[in-house]
DNA sequence: TTATACTTTATTATCGAAATTATATTCACT
DNA sequence: AGTGAATATAATTTCGATAATAAAGTATAA
């Protein structure tokens, strides 16, 4: 009876790439099934879940996938500039030589998916490799903040933005812009120049924020 | 058979003043006695208080209070130094007279407790009601930012910061400073300030970060 | 037709026990 | 005595069933 962590990460990959329907009802009884386990069992998966704001949780009347909400993704958005931002600057400073290949490494790889998906290579299969590319890069970005407690905040708003994005996301319409924003943070990195990445990673979510501006214009304080 | 919310509120209690021990383990099968239901039911609680960073589980060998450690509290206050400082200056923007008056009034609150302790009337007994005043009023100083995902960040890390501190902060010898602190952060809010109520933010916890700086200097970007 | 009260169905929350795994103890052997 | 395997004990995880609650459906009255 081995602990079954396949149930939390299957259910949490299809949360990130919006396989169940934004709102839809997640009935611990006709998932059991599909699982082989009892409802029990995968009633505490969700509560793990909702520990990753993945799911709602609502008592009595049980678990839902998050809506879709132009204002969360608003807030959603406004934190990866605040989180992200914050960590990239501890990174710069304290990650070193070593930071500096990895993030040039997940870059690279990135890079490569962004160009095959901008000459329409396959579009619609390189959707999940360019997600886990893309959530790479950004996490590298940050990995040599030094504070465990930052990227766990950041993993957890990051979830729930792919969550909010990711059925618009599949379009791609974007990518070409992506593919200068992604060259342009790294070169602000490795530069250390701390206030221009803080502002090129501002420039590549702006778009999510429709109008509205962030307390942190960086460059202007 | 109501949903129990009350044993979920009770745990938080003791978890946030260090009724526990730190790294004690938390035992489904005891804690059951004390709350007079069965072990399942308490299992369920303990995943939702993880969901707020309170408990540590892990895998096949349960619940633990998370250890006392000097680096996640130095992460923790870097964490609400920026939330905090983001949560204020946009509530400085958008909160208006509403806000300005919950603040105020909520300020009074916790001075009037603090100066009660600073003039050693039962030190003691003023623990809890010190505890929920000052929580109320760093609360209310993000109140009006607009964001509910942050301020549900906010709450998680003050939660995890607190459950790091309660016991230090028993002996209030720190009270003087704090009641100075208190009133520069309502002034600098009041008069709209807002690089002067980052920076009386970072000061005011300024003291948990030993010796390490945060990476937003605020006035020197 | 609309609204309200009642009945039926479906879902959720809880329980106690069984199955599994971790931890402590005992015992043999060097 | 000290190490390591084997056993015994204790804790965790899972399960199927039951009780409580919400949701859906039906009938009645205005």
């Amino acid at each position: 009876m081995t602990y079954d962590n396949s149930i939390f990460h299957e259910l949490e990959r299809r949360l990130t790439t919006n396989e169940f329907l934004h709102g839809a009802k997640l009935r611990a009884g006709i998932l059991r099934a599909e699982f082989g386990c009892s409802a029990s069992t995968v009633r505490e998966v969700l509560f793990r879940l909702a520990t990753d704001g993945l799911v709602n949780f609502q008592e009595q009347r049980g678990f839902r996938v998050p809506d879709l909400s132009p204002t969360k993704l608003i807030e959603l958005t406004h934190m990866r500039i605040l989180l992200e931002g914050e960590g990239a600057v501890l990174s710069i400073r304290k990650g070193g030589v070593a930071w500096e290949a990895r993030l040039t490494a997940s870059h690279h790889k990135l890079s490569h998916i962004e160009k095959r998906i901008h000459s329409r290579e396959d579009p619609a299969e390189l959707v999940d490799i360019w997600f886990s590319s893309e959530k790479e890069f950004h996490q590298t970005l940050i990995s040599a903040c030094g504070s465990t407690t930052l990227k766990q905040m950041h993993s957890l708003i990051y979830s729930q933005f792919r969550q909010q994005l990711m059925e618009a996301d599949r379009r791609f319409d974007f990518i070409s812009d992506n593919i200068k924003h992604h060259h342009d943070i790294l070169e602000a990195a490795l530069t250390a120049d701390e206030t221009l990445t803080r502002k090129r990673i501002h420039d590549h979510l702006a778009r999510h924020l429709t109008g509205k501006t962030v307390s942190i214009p960086i460059s202007k304080i």
